[in-house]
DNA sequence: ATTAAAAATATTGTCTACAATTCTTCGCCC
DNA sequence: GGGCGAAGAATTGTAGACAATATTTTTAAT
């Protein structure tokens, strides 16, 4: 795996990363229609090849096809989207609880030097970068942690974050500050399981309760009383 | 979701569905090669939709196509069999206990009327079926605790464990008796959270256990020894 | 003027043919 | 007899063309 840029490159096409990051990295509002002769040209291939990385997108959970009509950008529900982050709870819980269980001063290094990237980003106001650290971060923490099929998982879960906080965020800025980052970078250095498993909970509370999820989904038969 | 088969019917294709089932129930052993134009004759569709399956299989982990060779039924290593077990245990813990949570008589009776058919099948020494339901049990378990989305990443684990059985199992039989499911029926119904965490990760372990993970990789390096 | 139907347009879904690559077999040389 | 090399066969990868379906626009009728 990769170091430095910590992150991706991992499936095969060249089309599917280039659309992934697009919509991990919010470029593409969430909605968006991806018609795939458009995208054919855009990117210089068939659209044979398109249409196979809107399909392994679509797996992703990151597009939506619906036939005969085309590829959007996914528009994750506010049920969804309590589910990722429920799945998310599960899984960095664990993985953070183990990776303390296997910390090597390198591993220190790294993470310590994630969260300065972070730092510098967030004071540069550098928006694009932020969010991608930020993401970053907690991918970093999957791939140290040594589980190559939950890392995968994670990145799928951390891009799917992506597109829900794109939909629900109410204040724009990073997803996650530096700070609560460091925090956790810290009770790793110390070994600190049940620490670090609180930490990470409490962060990832924090994120989604900085979400607007609470709005009611207005159903038909809800109209009437709206336009009463 | 279905009740009662309890299980699958999720992603699109119906070639995709035959040929998942066709490894997941260990009809084909791993390294089987997979020729497109052959599938496609036996399915009557054309190959380009055996292509598409193939892809998303490919992504389940279930194949490996290898470019300009082909594609084969996958052969997980050692390494990443372990690495399997241990997303299981992450995973499955957390749903179990979860499921402790929000326990009704309908969830108990459901797994009661699963844990028996698992009863009936092993007492009928059908082996093929055994072995469906003895997945199936693991698969409600994540459906009944309400997390769609790391239902879809159990599903994915638990077949990825038949090829991991299929490959390094040491004796026949049902990958895990109706006995353990049982206990862990019996901790459920008391709404015993950490009991069931304990129960679910031994029966993982225990399963794990009985497989035969310890050969070393023999490197090309180590032929000399082995010849010797 | 508004609504509804019908034609036209645009986009996706599928199939077939061709190009690129790899594997196999046959021949040749050491 | 064994090994290396080249031609042929087989299989995958790709592209382009055609068919099916949805959307939009136009037209007509109430």
């Amino acid at each position: 795996m990769s170091r430095g840029e910590t992150v991706t490159e991992t499936p095969h096409s060249e089309v599917y990363n280039r659309i992934w990051r697009a919509i991990a990295d919010r470029k593409m509002r969430p909605g968006t229609r991806l018609k795939e002769e458009h995208l054919a040209e855009i990117f210089s291939v068939s659209r044979a090849r398109v249409r196979q990385a809107l399909a392994s997108l679509e797996r992703d959970g990151l597009v939506t096809i619906v036939p005969h009509r085309g590829a959007f950008v996914s528009q994750p529900s506010i049920e969804e989207a309590r589910d990722i982050f429920f799945a998310r709870r599960a899984i960095e819980a664990q993985l953070a609880a183990r990776l303390c269980s296997c910390v090597t001063p390198d591993i220190v290094a790294q993470l310590e030097q994630h969260v300065e990237q972070e730092r510098a980003a967030t004071a540069a106001g550098d928006t694009r970068t932020s969010i991608r650290l930020s993401g970053g971060f907690h991918l970093l923490i999957g791939e140290l942690a040594g589980s190559p099929y939950l890392w995968e998982v994670l990145r799928d879960l951390v891009s799917r974050t992506s597109l829900i906080v794109a939909m629900y965020q109410v204040r724009t800025g990073p997803d996650c500050g530096p700070d609560e980052h460091a925090e956790i970078v810290a009770a790793i250095t110390l070994g600190d399981a049940a620490s670090v498993t609180h930490l990470m909970l409490h962060h990832l509370e924090h994120l989604e309760g900085s979400l607007d999820l609470e709005q009611v989904e207005t159903r038909s038969e809800d109209l009437r009383d709206l336009l009463a």
